[in-house]
DNA sequence: TAGATTGTTAATCGATTAACAATC
DNA sequence: TAGATTGTTAATCGATTAACAATC
């Protein structure tokens, strides 16, 4: 289908993309050019101009792009005309630093169930949300139609984890753990590795510093 | 200097290849061969040689690469050879979850203070690290030789603290907020965004599902 | 019409990978 | 010597960017 020219490194951009054109709807602009919104997120103008053509959005030559309509089609993209109910792995000092970050639900995410192993847990809430056992993990997703799994659990623990979701039939998974994950094909995993993000930058900070780049894409304003 | 013939790509790939050759140190294995150690890794093995070739890493025809050596020379490029000691700020929940998380001063980053305005949490302490004024950042970076800045906050306090962190000397943050920073040329600043993380996610959970890659870089098996 | 800005082509750049001579 | 594997060249691939005709 059509959706094969859309790049990885396109995909990465448009949450820059939006958070800055959020911004511009709340000034008012009606328009933007590829100039400014690439100037607001720091990449190339031609860039902007490829990558909405890669989405099929088109602007107005003299003109610019819609602001409104902008936001309305790179949300759609996103899937963010929709919840995604998210389920996370791990009532542990992270599950719960997650499960208190209301900027998840607010952006369309919002965490339905937490999961752990701990006897002492199961049952209790955390911010509102039940913490159940990980055995109940398959009723629950179809219950609750949980589409995100986030896996906040000890690293040794989440490969375990990672075939629970699985047969759950969770397609998405959000890993925090240091380790990598092994799923099938049809399952997008993303990981985010603090350790990791340390160590790249402990790398420059040894060297004279070159610039690094944030989560791949450059989403840092020089 | 020779420097500058590392990649961004090359460092984002370190910390996986030096994961897998702590556990084939473990397997007491005494030497891999870059097939395998992509192998580990999910990479291409010319862009293994390639990558070791580009840190002055040699190993040895016919034979493979000494893994002890690998593991050390690795580790001297990501400076792990020494402490990192690090500041958070904010001490809401994500603060305490990082402050928590055992696994960062076991890979050489202690967090060693944690930084808030709310006075009720000022001079307590959470898993033992301190929790002090905002105020006192400078000084305190100074006292404890602190070296990576975190900014654990609300969104709208990223950009105040991160200048903070400047002025203090701080040359490395780490920014789990959903905004960007400006910083002079000479900080390095990597972002992790759980938001942007679940966007991406569910921009291929609505597409029939291609492949994402966590970090930016290909650390999960396929 | 004159100025602005898109949409897209062609050039460039950088990273990945195949291939193979060198050599352990 | 035969087999294995590096180190590196050259080819390939994909993404970025300059440039400009199209057109509002």
């Amino acid at each position: 289908m059509s959706s094969s020219e859309i790049s990885a490194a396109t995909v990465g951009r448009l949450p820059a993309y939006l958070r800055a054109l959020i911004e511009l709807a709340g000034d008012e602009s009606a328009t933007v050019s590829s100039d400014h919104l690439a100037e607001l997120v720091g990449v190339n103008p031609a860039t902007v101009r490829r990558d909405l053509a890669s989405l099929r959005i088109t602007g107005t030559r003299g003109v610019g792009y819609d602001v409104k309509y902008l936001v309305f089609e790179i949300s759609v993209e996103l899937g963010l005309n929709q919840e995604w109910p998210v389920a996370v792995i791990g009532a542990g000092n992270l599950g719960r630093a997650l499960a208190n970050y209301a900027g998840l639900t607010e952006r369309g995410f919002p965490i339905r169930c937490l999961f752990d192993t701990d006897q002492a847990k199961i049952g209790t809430e955390v911010a509102g949300i039940p913490v159940r056992h990980l055995d109940d993990l398959a009723g629950t997703v179809a219950e609750l139609g949980i589409a995100v799994g986030v896996i906040a659990t000890p690293a040794d623990g989440a490969q375990e984890v990672a075939d629970a979701l699985v047969s759950a039939g969770i397609g998405s998974i959000l890993n925090f753990t240091a380790h990598p994950i092994i799923v099938p094909d049809r399952v997008v995993v993303r990981r985010v590795d603090i350790a990791t993000e340390l160590q790249i930058l402990s790398f420059y900070q040894q060297r004279g510093v070159g610039t690094s780049t944030g989560t791949g894409v450059p989403l840092e304003v020089r």
